[in-house]
RNA sequence: GGUCUGGUAGUUCAGUUGGUUAGAAUACCUGCCUGUCACGCAGGGGGUCGCGGGUUCGAGUCCCGUCCAGACCGCCA
């Protein structure tokens, strides 16, 4: 027998029971007379003790030589300790051990087991497998089976069937770029992995399986980021016979049993913003609404004076920073420097304190009387204290540049707060988004996504203009989920590629087991998909996806630890009849 | 594809204006220690300063190139 108990179990209700433990050895204290052990395993630390009067010679001196992460087997019995450690929850009692056994000894981990271990990530991750060993890594990774289980619960709860789908399936030119495999049995062919199972799912609507979801990886080939893998998990959802209100009461109701049961947080029914307003008042279509800060359009009250930056600009908009009317004209600079890096790309940045006193300064002044700048204030709706940050030029640009300037205000005036939930719907997305490099619209979401009602026609004469039954759950700054009320007609799926420039042929090609599919009494359908990831991170107050995924990429979409991707050989080249052109 | 930051002991970092033998903490090893739990004390070992080239009497430090890592922009229907 390994164990009768786990290093997590013995209390001292235990005292004088026989007892047998397995785990690492976490540290060895060495006092001379008496030497401790902390034994350590998934559920905790308990302390093995060896000492001069009741452990052997032998024993005493084995247990000195033990290194760190060594694998042993303890044996002995419980007794209460003669100095207690209240921060151990096993820390009324020790292991008196008469047994010691080495099941597997271990060399020098690179880094420390500890909480606050000194790797770094590079280390951590090449030995991923060591700081899984920790308790932050394998805390989260506890967290996000909770939250799984929750996911399925509930769902199954409210009659959603899991259905798998398959990750062998078929390149399409539309959206992220595809992970492609070569098949063997089909020369010169291959295979895509799934971006996520957006037709399949909707097959498995005209297949009438009504209400639909899985837990499932979803594979894209693009640049990585923090909150961004190559390989990820999305919660996958489809309904059948609903509009877009059955869809966001269904799954706003997954989100309040999760924010509930995980974090025992209660929020009222999520607020709802069409993405035309969340791109005037945030300019961004994932607005963190835990702060204020929204945006002031200042077109009005600072055009048509004397300053030509502002006259020539498409937009002029500002927030007012709470409080931050005391800035030094120093830390101004900063900021200006932040805006004006690449990654940003504003110009300049004007900016206007609102004085104690009553009075306004600003690096404006001379275009500008206070009663100017009250009409700012107003606009921004600045109180006293505050400093009001304003940039100008094309709307689109400024409103992303001063989005980002706003969230960096948000975090470091510390009003990003982790245990502070705020979701929202975003919705009636655009349709169709202009590529600037091409002039082709593609589609916003995804190009089975419907337009909103009699906006059909609108696609010929302003496709733009054309919104979609498509949203969005934001959640404290991050898209967690995403949808849409799908086409479920063949006409309006034809329409629909059309303008996306597919020829009848292409779309044919591409598209035409769903359009045939549509044929066959498909029935109105829609849902969502969530970022299982992300998700997990935020409830767990983070925002790096990376340490909620047991074996993560790299920056470089590289697996350190396995050391892929790698090369194949030759044989496997032509087997699979691939030639390299490097 | 681009921008920025970093790469020095097993690990995390410091290293001034270019100047003697490259430091600290931690980890590791040895010894001591009668209740430790971030144990303590004394001692010790440990370096291709990412790699290549250049400038210089002299380069961890300056320049060029390159590789790696991280954050971000583009990209991510």
């Amino acid at each position: 027998m390994y164990r009768s108990h786990t290093c997590g179990d013995l209390r001292a209700s235990h005292i004088d029971s026989e007892v047998v433990l397995s785990g690492w050895v976490h540290k060895v204290r060495d006092k001379g007379f008496v030497v401790w052990i902390d034994l350590r395993d998934r559920y905790g630390v308990t302390q093995l003790v060896f000492d001069e009067e009741r452990t052997s010679k032998k024993l005493l001196e084995k247990a000195r030589t033990l290194g760190r992460e060594t694998v042993i087997k303890a044996s002995g019995k419980v007794i209460e300790r003669a100095s207690k450690n209240p921060n151990l929850p096993t820390g009324e009692i020790e292991l008196l051990v008469t047994g010691l056994e080495v099941l597997n000894e271990s060399i020098l981990p690179p880094f420390t087991i500890e909480d606050d271990t000194d790797g770094g990530e590079d280390i951590r991750m090449k030995y991923r497998y060591l700081d899984i060993r920790r308790n932050p890594v394998k805390n989260n990774l506890i967290f996000r089976h909770q939250v799984t289980m929750e996911v399925r619960k509930y769902l199954s709860g409210q009659g959603f069937i899991e259905v798998e789908t398959p990750y062998l399936i078929k390149s399409t030119p539309e959206g992220a770029r595809d992970f492609v495999v070569p098949s063997r049995m089909n020369e010169g062919q291959f295979y895509a992995l799934p971006q996520s199972p957006q037709t399949f799912k909707q097959l498995l609507m005209v297949g009438g399986m009504d209400k639909y979801f899985q837990i499932v990886k979803c594979f894209r080939d693009e640049d990585l980021r923090a909150d961004r893998q190559p390989e990820f998990t999305q919660i996958d959802c489809e309904m059948a016979f609903v509009e877009q209100e059955d869809v966001l009461n269904a799954f706003e109701g997954l989100t309040k049993h999760l924010l509930k049961e995980i974090k025992g947080v209660a929020v009222e029914d999520f607020p709802r913003m069409t993405y035309d307003e969340v791109m005037r008042r945030f300019g961004n279509d994932k607005p963190d609404i835990r702060f204020g800060m929204e945006f002031g359009e200042l077109n009005e009250v600072a055009q048509h004076k004397d300053f030509n930056v502002f006259n020539s600009a498409e937009l002029v908009v500002g927030i007012a920073v709470p409080g931050a009317a005391s800035y030094t004209r120093k830390e101004i600079d900063t900021l200006v420097d932040w805006v004006k890096r690449p990654q940003i790309g504003a110009k300049g940045m004007v900016y206007m304190k609102c004085n104690e006193d009553g009075t306004y300064k600003s690096s404006v002044d001379k275009f500008y009387n206070q009663e100017d700048f009250a009409n700012w204030a107003k606009a921004t709706g600045a109180k006293t204290g505050d400093l009001i940050l304003v940039l100008s030029g094309k709307t689109n640009e400024t409103r992303s540049q001063l989005s980002a300037l706003r969230m960096e205000m948000a975090e470091r005036l510390g009003l990003r707060k982790a245990d502070e939930f705020a979701p929202l719907w975003v919705v009636d997305f655009p349709l169709l988004e202009l590529d600037e490099e091409t002039g082709h619209y593609h589609a916003m979401h995804h190009p089975f996504t419907s337009p909103k009602p009699g906006q059909l026609e609108l696609l010929d004469t302003d496709p733009s203009a054309v919104r979609a039954n498509a949203y969005d759950l934001v959640l404290n700054g991050n898209e967690i989920g995403g949808g849409s009320i799908r086409i479920h007609d063949k006409e309006t799926q034809a329409i629909m590629f059309k303008h996306l420039g597919f020829s009848p042929e292409e779309a044919k090609a591409q598209f035409g087991f769903l359009m045939d599919a549509f044929q066959y009494g498909a029935p109105p359908h829609g849902g969502i998909a969530f970022g299982l990831d992300r998700l997990v991170a935020i409830l767990g107050g983070q925002e790096t996806i990376r340490d909620f995924i047991a074996f993560p990429k790299n920056n470089s979409g590289r697996d350190v630890m396995i050391d892929a991707p790698a090369p194949i050989d030759k044989e496997q080249l032509e087997e699979l009849h691939l030639k390299l052109d490097l």
